[in-house]
DNA sequence: CGCGCATGTAGACACTGTCAACACTGATGC
DNA sequence: GCATCAGTGTTGACAGTGTCTACATGCGCG
């Protein structure tokens, strides 16, 4: 929406206001995280005033939404192209290059990886990240089932597999990027760590 | 630290501010969240002045840590109350026992477990929350072993299956209490979502 | 008893998100 | 060709926040 393009000097009116704030904010999540994201200081980043960027969002919350949108769909589209990267129909081997490439991105976009559980996301309710969860979901769930008609916990509720599926994944990028489980300890390449995770839960 | 108790009128000082904002900081994280914690509006609350919490914490970043401290520490005694009612010295069903009092810990108390991982922690390197955490990695980490003793994934490193067997119930509370993951079309007995997913993981 | 220091108060500052009133501008309809 | 008007950007205001400093109070220790 709103997609005139151009670069003038700096008239009155910007010209691609919109698209330009979505652009500085990412680029301030994946620098300073998600907790120095502030309208304002977009605002002066991008040489507005303080109350242009409410033109197009009409709250905070709002833009949050649109960021986060965005960081499902490219998290989706990595994932599935690690899968494809696989070029076989083996179920198993499928659904572990779709774990691997969930977690590599996660640990690679770790910033990003943390704005899509920011609190005041449940301040807002917008269909448009729910949507692109859903979408997410979905390429995981048939993933996991087509495993399952494969044999992998063939008589177990999907529902649960997937919930177990997306949770080692998952759980694991939280607990490093989050830094909420030290491993300092004994310190390990990371795609061994990818390798070795995703093969505990699908092996191969 | 300040421990006078006792509720007196409502003299000059309070008497033990420290310890009841910490109370009613806990109590406003439970009923609305994180996100909806602010330093003047628990000084309100317990009606003193809004600079008053500054005396016992230089930052809300502290607060924050000091909360989250006591929430890592209660999460453990749940976790380890869970497996110690087993009575039994079987790691399986000990280390079973424990993903399941883990995981029903989370979801019963939702608030608490999203604050756990809140960004603005990030702001704050204390070494208090970073001990708890220790603490109760170190819970999981020996019962893992003793399972990796026993058999479990007995070749595998070890890290690699502390982080594997975390991941599981830390992730499914995680994609649940945020709505990450759609669960809805199939509605699921709590209960048996945790004693089914923990099967996964560590059958027993 | 008196003094000191921990604790609470009051005001200020810079910052935030949000809103309303105003200014500019490019496109549309006549 | 020109007036109009909706879209976009500006400005100023407001309430709210965390944090700092100067000041007030009173408890406990000498």
């Amino acid at each position: 929406m709103t997609a005139t393009s151009s670069k003038k000097s700096e008239p009155y009116h910007h010209g691609d206001l919109k698209a330009a704030v979505l652009k500085r904010s990412a680029e301030i999540i994946s620098e300073k995280g998600i907790e120095a994201l502030s309208l304002r200081a977009v605002a002066r980043d991008l040489g507005v005033s303080h109350g242009a960027p409410n033109r197009h969002f009409k709250s905070k919350s709002e833009l949050l939404s649109a960021l986060v949108t965005d960081i499902w769909n490219k998290m989706r589209d990595a994932t599935l192209r690690s899968a494809e990267a696989t070029e076989t129909e083996n179920p198993y081997v499928r659904l572990n290059a779709l774990g691997r490439g969930y977690l590599r991105w996660a640990l690679e976009n770790k910033s990003e990886f943390q704005a899509m559980s920011h609190p005041d996301l449940r301040l807002y309710t917008d269909n448009s990240v729910k949507d692109s969860q859903i979408a997410f979901n979905d390429v995981i769930k048939s993933a996991v089932q087509a495993a399952q008609a494969a044999g992998r916990h063939a008589d177990i509720d999907p529902v649960l597999v997937t919930l177990y599926t997306t949770s080692v994944p998952f759980g694991a990028a939280m607990l490093v990027t989050n830094a909420l489980m030290r491993m300092d300890d004994q310190v390990m390449d990371q795609e061994a760590l990818i390798t070795g995770l995703i093969n505990l839960v699908v092996p191969v």
